[in-house]
DNA sequence: GTGCCAAATGATATCGGTCCCATATAAGGA
DNA sequence: TCCTTATATGGGACCGATATCATTTGGCAC
């Protein structure tokens, strides 16, 4: 094995202490078009400041590098990463996509980028991922309610930043709050299904045990019950079955579980409409006629509901504009740098009534 | 007492030079601990390159600090931002968001994060999300078919990073390409309902004209056309009705119409089984029996095609295992400083027989 | 011509981490 | 005992942008 040369004069060459990336960086541009790196970053984020024919050389010289600059270096020096995140427990349901889908609408004219966590409604990773947001210093953080561990609350404390919850509205908001009261979407189904006369009420939504907890969810059981509670009405109609997060299939399931526990019940109200909708095409495959022999109804006015036979009667909620809204109030709370009092918007609930309740 | 270090100096004053955050730095949780930052850092990537005692000390001090490590530093120094781009036509669709979910997943794992694009079907769009993604340096892009402006492959060309296609096999693919063909697709469900003895065929789809296209629906069609053309069948009942992206209510109309034109058809390829389904419903609608009437198949096999009466006929890809599969590939990809081969894998579909077609 | 101010551009420090290498100490072998 | 090697830690440069302030240039009134 032969020793390394003694030499001690090194050849001034291109010091390769790190690996040279291939790409150009702003200092190729400047160099291009015989101006500072300022001047280029200047002509990038603000061309007005700089004189046409400055300008015109820089924007050939990136033209000609296709040169695209890195945001994590001017996020790093600018202090601002342009990155809002959002946690969601899913994003395999039309709602929250529809959520994503409208935050992301509101938020691309002001050049913010979402930034998407979801938990699959799995606790632990709730604090993993909002630790994993958070490294990646989010300008702002969107979260569905119902994130109140205490871990949790203490990071998005010490985080300082802005946060806004959507969706669920919290008893004790963070900060900001924007959305509905799942608690209220109970208690108005139920309501609805008093108002027309049922007396044997039922429901169906998810058990609350097991590691997966729909939160939301088992809102809107709490307030149904509260209502029948208050009107004096049983309360054993309403059905825990199987494990959230739901779907057509466990519908399906439940309603005929719910059915055989209670062959006398008039009225259901399903979680979400896609437990009602496999409630319904169960109730076809059991040769039950809805709504003359029992009626439905849902929660979240899911396109399929529009369109089955008969149409599902449901509440709605629009969560395209939902997250429309907060994208431009985030836009607007982020372009000021007063730091407005903690908000609470409440985007109310309607009835769509449809087909699939008795209209006595 | 000697002088400490200049590492752990005291600062002379804060230098209100620019703002000073109020979030601790790496630089906080090494003065705390009374070791130097680089021992804060080996913490926290790697904790065994550091003895227990003086891991102790900095995990208790990031503990106090509630100390977050920022990746935007890191990820500038280390030239690693663990960010992963996905550009997806839009995340209202179920097999997309699957597509993600089991990105995600994969990727959770191996401490990537998911940079989430999306155009909805619009290709100028495209090129501004391509660019916005690249300016974040992902590590890999993943890709849906048919991105194939002159402009983006090119910037995807100077990115010099993997870029995964997948969904629509291309039929040149930029790289790797993890996917199966909807061309085949269209080929196979034609050929399916040939081989029961249909002779009037028809099918469903959006109109590729109008601002946005489905290009891996018209895709379909064209498989669809070319099975039929082969088999010497007519294929004026092949429709393009409405605009993409298709829908239930999509489904529902263009049924109608098809019928309307064609009385004497008798069987129905819809382009995704949200059309199917919205078909099925119109047909209930119509009094036309499915399948004694007409028999109709999807594409897709969306969980709603399971429940419905009768349950859908249709053609499956596993979206989930898809975005599973990728995102292990690009974990071993990422993983090994080599760089393998282009490769093509064609995860293959499956028909589903279920009730909407008929049996003879 | 001189002086003043605004507009255009440049020089340099810095953001908060990690890379690379140097150094100190401990452990093992001749 | 001395040298070699491994382990633990520190020092300083650097990643690629932007903030801040300094400097240069040009226009215009006197």
């Amino acid at each position: 094995m032969s020793r390394p040369p003694r030499e001690t004069a090194a050849p001034a060459e291109p010091k390769p202490g790190r690996r040279a990336s291939q790409r150009p960086t702003i200092r190729d541009v400047s160099r291009l078009a015989g101006v500072s790196r300022m001047t280029v970053s200047r002509v990038l984020s603000d061309p007005e400041l700089v004189l046409p024919t400055t300008r015109d050389k820089v924007f050939k010289a990136v033209a000609d590098l296709g040169y695209v600059p890195d945001k994590t270096a001017g996020s790093l020096s600018s202090r601002r990463t342009g990155f809002i995140a959002l946690m969601l427990p899913t994003l395999t349901n039309a709602n929250f996509a529809a959520v994503a889908h409208g935050l992301t609408e509101a938020l691309r004219e002001a050049d913010y980028h979402l930034l998407i966590a979801y938990t699959d409604y799995d606790m632990a990773e709730e604090e993993r991922q909002l630790r994993n947001l958070l490294a990646r210093r989010p300008e702002a953080i969107v979260l569905t309610g119902a994130m109140h561990r205490r871990n949790a609350s203490r990071m998005l404390m010490a985080a300082d930043v802005p946060v806004v919850e959507i969706a669920d509205l919290p008893s004790q908001p963070i900060e900001h709050a924007i959305g509905f009261s799942n608690y209220q979407v109970g208690r108005t189904a139920a309501r609805y299904l008093l108002d027309r006369g049922f007396t044997r009420i039922g429901a169906i939504a998810a058990s609350p045990e097991g590691e997966v907890t729909d939160h939301r969810g088992e809102e809107r059981m709490r307030g149904f019950e509260e209502e029948l509670r208050l009107a004096r009405r049983p309360t054993d109609g309403v059905l825990r079955h199987g494990t959230a997060p739901v779907s057509f299939h466990h519908g399906a399931a439940a309603f005929r579980a719910l059915v055989e526990q209670h062959p006398d019940i008039e009225a259901i109200f399903a979680v979400s409409d896609l437990s009602a909708v496999g409630a319904v095409m169960e109730a076809q495959r059991m040769n039950l006629r809805i709504p003359q022999d029992i009626s439905i109804m849902g929660f979240g006015d899911f396109e399929i509901g529009r369109e089955i036979n008969p149409a599902l009667t449901t509440i709605h909620v629009d969560f395209h504009a939902l997250g429309l809204r907060t994208g431009k109030m985030l836009v607007d709370l982020l372009a000021s740098d007063a730091t407005p009092a903690p908000s609470t918007v409440d985007v109310g609930l309607r009835i769509v009534e449809r087909a699939s309740v008795r209209d006595r």
